[in-house]
DNA sequence: GATGAATGAGGATTCATTCAT
DNA sequence: AATGAATGAATCCTCATTCAT
C-alpha cells in the first residue's frame, strides 16, 4: 500500500477541472483575460497539452467565467449572510481575512470591473451585480447619518473600492512601503484601518464606533 | 474653399503622434496592454498601415509608456502643486473634475496598478511611484487625528482607490445605478461624496469639515 | 408498456454499426472525407463519444471505405445483373429510381471519382473500377452504330456522368429550376430524359428507340 | 543588365496574388476546400509563411471564392459570347480544348457543384448560376426536336455533365483506360465524342449533324 | 459495447515587427 | 512621413486516435 503525504493525496483528489481553475485564477488575476494564453494555463495545471483543457471547458471565455463565478460565490455568500448592522464590523474583518488569504481573487474581481470587452461585459455584469446589490442593501441598514439617499451607491462603491483595492493593487502598496502587503502585520493593519475607515464613512463617530466594534 | 468645422481643423492640426496617443489611450484603458493590437490602434488613429506607427514609437511597449506618462503627468502636477492642507478640498474637486473629463485615464491608471507583467512592471512603478509619494506627503499635513503613523500608507492608498475607483469602474456603477456615471449630475454627486468621505477619513468630523470646505 | 412507432423500433433494431454508416454516408456525401470530423459522425449516430466509433471501425479511412462499399454494391449489382441489351431501358429506370431514393449516394460516388488524395485513391479505384468495367461491357452489347471502338470508354463515362451527375449536383439543379430535383415530378422527368438521351447516344434513332422502350 | 529567361521574367512579373491563386486552384481542385490547408497553399506559392497569404486574401474562404471566380469567368465568357446555334460545335470544341488546357478547372467547378457547406453554398450559387443561365439560353436556340420544354433544364445539365465530367474525373478515366485522359490523342477523341454526342442529344441526327460541323 | 479523459499534431488566423519603396 | 509586403512566432481551437474504466 502506498504511503503518501496528505498533501499529495489531496492534490490528486483535486479534480483536473479544479486544478485548471486554480491555475487559471492565478493567471487571469495576474495578467487579465487577454494577457494569458490557454497554453500557459494548461501547462500550469500540469496538462501535457492544451487540448485536454478543452475537455473540461468549452472555451477560454467559459473558463474565465467559471473562474470568476467560483471566486465571487463565497464573497457574495459572506456579504449576503451578514447580519447587518449588528455584525458589519465582523463581516468586514472576515472579508479582509478572506481576501488576504486568496491573493488572486481581489485582483481578478477588480479586473472584471474594469473590463470593457464585448466578450466579457455581460458575464461580468451577471456575476458582479448580485454582489453590489447585496452589499448595497446591507449598507442601507448600517449607515448612520449625513448621507443623502442619492449618495448611497457612491458610498457602496466607495467602500467596495476601499476594501478590494488594497489587495488588488499589491504592486502599488509595495511601491509605497517596501513590505509584503499580505504579511500578517500588514493585513492586521489593513483590517484595523478598514474597520476604522468604514466606521467613519458610515456615520457620526459616536453612533457608529460602538456598532462596529467587533471584539 | 472648403469650410470645415473647428473640430476638424484641430484634428488635423494635432500631430500624428498625438492622434496615435489618443487612440492608444482609449484602447489601452478599455482592454489593457495585452488586449489591444497595434493594428487596431493604428487604424483608430487613421493610419492605413501599422508600419507607420513604428515611425513614431519604437514598439508597443514604448507607446504604452508614452500613453501612461502623458496621462499621469497632469495628475501628478495637480497633486504636487496642491497647497496642503489649505486647499485639499479644492484639489480633490479639481481632481474629480479632471478625471470626469478624461474618461480613459482612471481606468488606464487603475489597470497599470493591477498589472503584474515583467514587461510593464518597472514602467508602471516608475510612473506611478511619484504620484503616491507626492500624495502621501500632502496627506501627512492634512490628516487630523486618530490614525497611527504606520497606517498612513493604508490611508493614502484608500483615498486613492476611493477617488480613482469610481471613474475607473464605470461599468460597475452602471450596474448599480442605470445612469451614466459621467453625467454632470453623477459627477457632482461624486465630487460631493468624495469631499465628505475624505473629510471623515482625514480626521475628527468637527475639525475637518471646516478645513476641507472649498467654496 | 410503451407504444412505439415502427420507425423507432426499426431504428433501435438497426445495429450501431449501421447507424454509424448512415450518418457517415450523409456527411461524407455532403462535405467529403476531409470536410467531416469523426466527432460529428459519432454525434450524428447518437454516440456520446467518438471513442465508441472506433469500436466498430478501425479508423476514419476504414469507415469511409465501408460507407463507399456499402453504397456502391447495390448499384454494381444492378448493372452487373442487367440483361443487356434487352432490358437496358429498364435498368436505367431502376437506376434512376434507386439514385433518387438514396439522395447521398450519387454525391458520395461522384466525390469519390473526383478525389485525388493518396489516402483514398486506391480505395476508390478498387471500389469504382468494377462498376465501370461492368457498365462498359453491358454498353458494348447495347450500342448501335456510329461510334468507333476507341470511343467506347468516352461513351461509357459520358453516360455515367449523365446519370449520376443529375442527382449528385442537386444544388445546381435548384439553381436552374427552383424545384426540388428529387420531387416525384422531377425524377420522372429525369428518368424520361435519361432514357431518351441514352437512346440517342447509343445509336441510330430507329434501331435504338424500340430497344430501350421499357414499358 | 540581367539576362533572364522569359519564363523567369514572367514568373516574377506574376503578382504574388496570382501565384497564390494558381497554387490554390490546383490544391482546391485536387482535394477540395476542406482538404487543403492554407499552409500548404502558401508554401506552394513560394511564401515562407502563411501570414503573407493573409495580406492578399482575407480568408481561406475569400481565397476560394477568388479562385472559383477567376476560373469560371473565361468559361462563362466563352459560353455567353457563343453565337448559337451557328457555332455551337465550334464553342464545344473551344470549351473542350480550354478544359483540356486547364486541368484543375473542371474538377474545381464540379466540386463546387457538389459542395453543400453552409460556408460555400451562396458563393457557389452566385458564381455558377450565370454559367447555367447562359448555357441554357444558348441551348434553347440550338435544340432540334424531340424534347419538351420542361426537359430543357435536364438537357442543359446533362450536357454540362457530359462536357465537364470527363475532365473532372480524370481518375475514373485512367481506371477504364490506362491512358492519360489529357493526352492529345485522348483529348481529340473526347472532342470528337462530345460533338457527336451533343449532336445526337440536340436533335434529329440528320438535322443536327450538319449544323454542328465546325470545320 | 460504451464512455470520459488525455494527447500530439495540425487547423486557421492574428501578432508585433521589419524592410524596401 | 507613410505604406505595402513579408515573416516568425504565437494565438485559440479541433483533429483523429488511444487507453483505462
Amino acid at each position: 500500500m502506498k504511503a503518501r503525504s496528505a498533501r499529495a493525496r489531496v492534490a490528486e483528489t483535486r479534480s483536473t477541472r479544479d486544478v485548471i481553475l486554480d491555475a487559471a485564477e492565478r493567471r487571469f488575476a495576474e495578467r487579465g483575460f487577454a494577457g494569458v494564453s490557454v497554453r500557459e494555463i494548461a501547462s500550469d495545471a500540469g496538462l501535457k497539452n492544451q487540448a485536454s483543457l478543452y475537455h473540461h471547458f468549452k472555451n477560454k471565455k467559459a473558463l474565465y467565467e467559471a473562474v470568476l463565478a467560483r471566486g465571487v460565490a463565497p464573497i457574495l455568500e459572506m456579504v449576503a449572510s451578514s447580519n447587518a448592522p449588528t455584525d458589519t464590523g465582523l463581516t468586514l474583518e472576515h472579508l479582509v481575512d478572506y481576501l488576504a488569504g486568496h491573493p488572486h481573487l481581489p485582483r481578478l474581481i477588480q479586473r472584471a470591473g474594469l473590463d470593457d470587452t464585448k466578450l466579457l461585459r455581460s458575464t461580468v455584469t451577471k456575476l458582479l451585480s448580485p454582489l453590489y446589490v447585496s452589499g448595497l442593501s446591507k449598507l442601507a441598514t448600517s449607515v448612520g447619518g449625513g448621507w443623502e439617499a442619492s449618495e448611497m451607491p457612491h458610498l457602496a462603491l466607495g467602500i467596495y473600492h476601499l476594501v478590494f483595492g488594497y489587495f488588488a493593487n499589491a504592486a502599488l502598496f509595495e511601491m509605497v512601503l517596501p513590505e509584503d502587503p499580505r504579511s500578517p502585520a500588514a493585513v492586521a493593519r489593513q483590517a484595523h484601518f478598514i474597520k476604522a475607515a468604514v466606521t467613519r464613512l458610515l456615520g457620526p463617530a459616536d453612533a457608529q464606533t460602538s456598532r462596529l466594534a467587533s471584539r
